[in-house]
DNA sequence: TACAAAAACTAATAAGCGTTAGTTTTGTAA
DNA sequence: TTACAAAACTAACGCTTATTAGTTTTTGTA
């Protein structure tokens, strides 16, 4: 019937992801249906596959796109010559606006992931675990200078990062507190556990 | 073919409980499937309906399973006459420690319970949203006692139970460091971010 | 106005799903 | 050994799924 919505400077194609970003977050990727999809778009299934390969493609798409963001950013920060903790906490408030802006697809790389394919399963999990081993590394610095306590580096780059995801659950109950309350008091709760 | 393994003190449904909460956690509640979880305890899938109503039941039981454990320690916990402090430390603690002895349930009431059917999905959502409450409160005193900073309860809570919940990574890195080292790290880290 | 490409449609396929019905095997106790 | 119940089986159901093939409609341009 209709044709597609297509924003100002986004493709059709990228309109199909986002939706699909939507309902996967919202259903999970397996219990969401291209039907589902298509309706949601306002056509019918088969018209999916003008602009798209596949239902795993989708995923596909939405895991690496945001691989690559946190990458990219991780690339800048290193480069700084900012102190650790700054550094730190850049990283920190990057995650948290990344949550905040492309919720549907952090929520979807995080959580849906498993149903990736080989040989791209592999190709996101090395993504990830090298982006967790170069903050690692930064912890370890941070360390090795004093600038932080003894702590262990794997622990702390797993307790950040997951109270991080944690913001999910605020996405659904925004009304409790401001989006900048709770960027600063996670920030200080976190590092405030760690430096000196 | 054969009868289906029964270990000495759980029943027979228990067994397939357990297996589901194992194949739920690996593949997702809508992926896995009845034949699946049959093939897996060595019986043909109709035969599972000997022990179980229905696949939702098997969700059921083990997102409600673990909702009350959760509570039930809070109950004890409350009724100590600790710190507050020392309250906050002895839930991250079982937090922890039921992570480690039944992830797979904790695991699955953490990420599947989205696929529970009302009026199931609502008393879930009610327990969980109960005791977040009840920590909050938790927190609430603890800054009216001067034992802990000024700080946002909520947040507060929702910065620990994500912390928390992130030792799903560790599950599958074990090696990386030990049980004790990440226990005890990660309740130094999320208690002195917030302690005076 | 005509033409070509993009984008929608309808119809259909094969595969997998949860589940039911009805039957046979197995294990236990009288 | 017989009888009964528990627990397995086979066969099949109706439904949903992702996807394909082939066709028609819509759109933008010359």
């Amino acid at each position: 019937m209709a044709k597609i919505y297509s924003g100002k400077h986004t493709t059709k194609k990228e309109v199909v992801i986002e939706k699909a970003a939507f309902l996967f977050k919202a259903k999970g990727y397996s219990a969401a249906s291209m039907r589902e999809l298509a309706i949601a778009l306002g056509i019918e299934a088969p018209s999916l596959y003008n602009y798209v390969g596949s239902k795993s493609e989708l995923l596909q798409t939405i895991c690496i796109k945001m691989a690559t963001a946190f990458t990219a950013n991780l690339d800048i920060v290193e480069n700084t010559s900012e102190s650790i903790v700054e550094k730190i906490e850049a990283i920190l408030r990057f995650h948290i606006q990344m949550m905040m802006n492309n919720f549907n697809e952090v929520f979807v790389a995080n959580h849906e992931w498993k149903h990736l394919k080989e040989p791209l399963l592999s190709n996101f999990l090395n993504l990830r675990r090298n982006y967790e081993k170069r903050l690692m590394t930064l912890i370890k610095t941070g360390v090795e200078k004093k600038e932080l306590k003894n702590i262990n580096p794997y622990v702390t780059v797993l307790t950040i990062l997951s109270a991080v995801r944690g913001l999910e659950f605020w996405h659904g109950h925004k009304k409790n507190v401001t989006q900048q309350v709770l960027e600063n008091d996670m920030v200080n709760h976190l590092l405030n556990g760690i430096i000196h």
